[in-house]
DNA sequence: CCATGCGTTCCACTGAACGGAACACGATGG
DNA sequence: CCATCGTGTTCCGTTCAGTGGAACGCATGG
């Protein structure tokens, strides 16, 4: 399989946030993912409960659920009637990572970080002002911490996000646009304070973060660079206490991996 | 968290299948949907590409892929302009997985089949006339064969299919009503290779597929009962020469296997 | 240099998606 | 034991939102 010119950074950023539809979105269609995200905030819900959230008519709801159900994007217990995400967008899902070629290509190297530390490896990609990790290798601690939690943070609390950000203009801006929610015990809640930790991460080509998205731990990261454009991030994660005393030691395990994958990518 | 009392076989069958949509469907939300099942096939299509497919005017196509794009369920390459499957799938996905109790439960037992046997281990949930595998932990050779199939086989060909079948009335009813489409060099054709396969599966307690699903393979399947119900399997993969010597040593393996998943099911 | 393909935009028509009311069921509790 | 409240589900008339077709700007290539 060929890799176009530049395959790794092409992607159009989604807008989603606050309603200003202009115009050119099918209000049915949206309101059906807008069902799909209410069971991103709990795993399961009744007809009524949707109808209220979403503002629309029980009845509309329910036509909305039926027809995700009909079509396995959402699945119905039929003994409590309650509805929760269906297998079919698992299926879909795994497809996505599967056809991830930045991953691919990245997924030796992460092994071998992984297996010469002994700490959880994430590899990150930048998504508007989030980053998505689409792939880890936990070990039991990050597999403790993480195991319950999404695969998209933003990325003024994480470590991933701060240095794709540094080396990314575009991720840097999309974060500013959505400005800065407070999570655990972020130390990032403005704007001087993003361009602080980011311009350092940019300098220092690393970037630590302790106890941002979870309390008490530390995550480092680097950037994966394709022409000079961060397109992805390595980083290990786990307990502050087993991070913190090796941090010297993992930069520039980071780095190396970081760049070997860049030359995978063709840079 | 507490387990309710049938908590392992209560989900709605999806029908699908054929255009019977019988009224309550909503056809904009069923087209987007269509759109997204597009992808399932091709990893990259263009507006028209869809329009044809689907049958509809390019305007439309155009417009219900802008919705998807927005809400990050579709992606544009703006260099070549053509669409592909977005990640806000592959977390929806990842939340599936997440949230699968069953797979939870099994996934201990399943690192231990792995580890013992050093086979690729699968562990398969029921979902109409198909098989979905909700977890995977592969070998090198499994990693070759599987790495870029999608995670949904058709039961007749699968082992895991056909034991499950065997101790699920309505997992082998929906393979009936779906038809045996034939697969590689798949033995079962016919209701009548069907039944048989199944009810020997059944005698058996177990289920062996050579080269049903991929040619040169072998796997080897148990059920995971609940209350007498198949509602799940655990089944060993690889290379025909590499399963093919073992299986008389797998199947009790793989049957204590099953017995300790189910359980921690609590039946 | 025109012909053909693409992705995108606009607009008038109409059928499809909406909300409200009524339904059947089960669980509560007076 | 009946009344009340909640659920999920069904039906139906109104109207608005989704449709297809035509036109656009831009590439490609014969």
């Amino acid at each position: 399989m060929s890799i176009t010119d530049d395959a790794w950074c092409t992607t159009t950023p989604k807008r989603h946030l606050s309603g200003d539809d202009h115009g050119s979105a099918l209000k049915s269609v949206g309101t059906a993912l807008d069902v799909l995200e209410c069971f991103a905030v709990d795993t399961e819900l009744g007809v009524s409960d949707i109808a209220r959230r979403l503002g629309v008519a029980k009845s509309t709801a329910h036509r909305l659920l039926t027809t995700l159900v009909t079509r396995g994007f959402i699945e119905q217990d039929h003994h409590t009637g309650l509805y929760r995400l269906g297998l079919h967008l698992f299926e879909l899902g795994q497809l996505v990572q599967a056809r991830n070629e930045m991953r691919h290509v990245a997924l030796p190297v992460l092994r071998h970080v992984h297996q010469a530390t002994g700490h959880t490896v994430n590899f990150g990609v930048p998504d508007g002002p989030d980053v998505v990790f689409v792939e880890r290798l936990h070990n039991r601690d990050g597999l403790r911490i993480l195991s319950h939690w999404g695969r998209r943070l933003p990325s003024h609390t994480t470590s991933s996000g701060k240095v794709i950000a540094a080396f990314n203009a575009e991720a840097y801006a999309a974060r500013v646009a959505s400005g800065f929610p407070p999570r655990v015990t972020g130390t990032v809640r403005t704007h001087a304070d993003w361009e602080r930790v980011v311009s350092q991460a940019r300098h220092q080509g690393y970037a630590v973060s302790h106890s941002e998205s979870f309390e008490g731990t530390t995550s480092v990261a680097v950037p994966v660079l394709y022409r000079k454009l961060a397109v992805a991030s390595v980083s290990v994660f786990g307990p502050s206490e087993s991070i913190d005393p090796d941090v010297e030691r993992l930069v520039p395990l980071l780095t190396a991996a970081s760049r070997r994958v860049s030359k995978s990518l063709g840079a």
